[in-house]
DNA sequence: ATATGTGCAAATTATTTGCAGCGTA
DNA sequence: TACGCTGCAAATAATTTGCACATAT
């Protein structure tokens, strides 16, 4: 799924950068193509460290700005997980699913659910909004820990 | 809806106090009190500017460390709506509300869906989970900015 | 040529902590 | 009394911005 996915948020950032008459640079697609690569809920530092393996000029306003800029464009989407700094991950173009983790096990499940969906909607809309975004997560515990069969590992 | 509720979070609070060897404090009472009363989204600046009209002497430390107590014993919930900082509200012992959240004047509506309700227990279900705990936010502008609730206050 | 973008360093903003004196159990 | 608590101020930590120079269009 990485390459479809990466290709539509190029093409969403392309159009977006040439709406807003912003450049492309050498550090911005840098950054980006970093970001896309990682694929994975990325702090400041830890994209810098890695834009900086490639390029050690680049610096960490620049990342920060570039993410922004990712951000406003839509492609990246700015999360707080409670740690005292941002996240992003790479934006979720046309799929809305949501998460469902296995706190016994730590497996990440994705779910899409057309009735909440929709629900969603009516909700917001009953509150005079537009959805722009949302984030949905259930924690949830084995029912046979025993049988689980991602016992071991996941990240 | 508010006393018995509350009654509910003393009885948590003192419980708690009294398992951990902490003290009951004039400051920590009055701010636990106030935190009760704006029964809302409360950030440590607008705790603290309440407390203070109380007593002017409670400082800045004392909210952040009340709070933290607060959140270990479990009758706030610390919540970061990327706006920079935390904000707390009284913690939900019994029920499940979510929030919806204005991105155009900040605004966060509580809302509680019987239906998504359901509806989470039975992806959870179907993945072999029993549901501890979730988190849901949706964020959308307001259709009408005019008619935004808050519009008033800002930077 | 000109409007943007970059890197550095400094400014902000929010959070956290050390410490001397105070207050509760 | 003894241990915890408070307030102040200073330390951290993360984010944001001003500015002089560089670069894309």
């Amino acid at each position: 799924m990485g390459t479809t996915r990466d290709d539509a948020l190029r093409q969403r950032l392309a159009a977006y950068m040439a709406s807003k008459s912003k450049k492309s640079t050498r550090q911005r697609e840098l950054i980006f193509e970093c970001f896309l690569g990682l694929d994975r809920h990325v702090s400041l530092q830890e994209l810098l460290d890695r834009v900086q393996d490639r390029d050690p000029g680049v610096g960490y306003a620049t990342v920060y700005r570039t993410m922004k800029l990712l951000t406003e464009a839509g492609v990246a989407e700015e999360r707080h997980f409670g740690e005292g700094m941002a996240r992003w991950e790479p934006a979720d173009l046309d799929e809305h699913h949501d998460h469902l983790i296995c706190t016994t096990c730590g497996h990440i499940f994705e779910f899409e659910d057309e009735l909440i969906e929709s629900r969603q909607h009516q909700v917001a809309d009953a509150h005079g909004l537009v959805i722009q975004r949302h984030r949905h997560e259930i924690y949830g515990a084995c029912r046979e820990p025993v049988g689980c069969p991602r016992n071991a590992s996941s990240s």
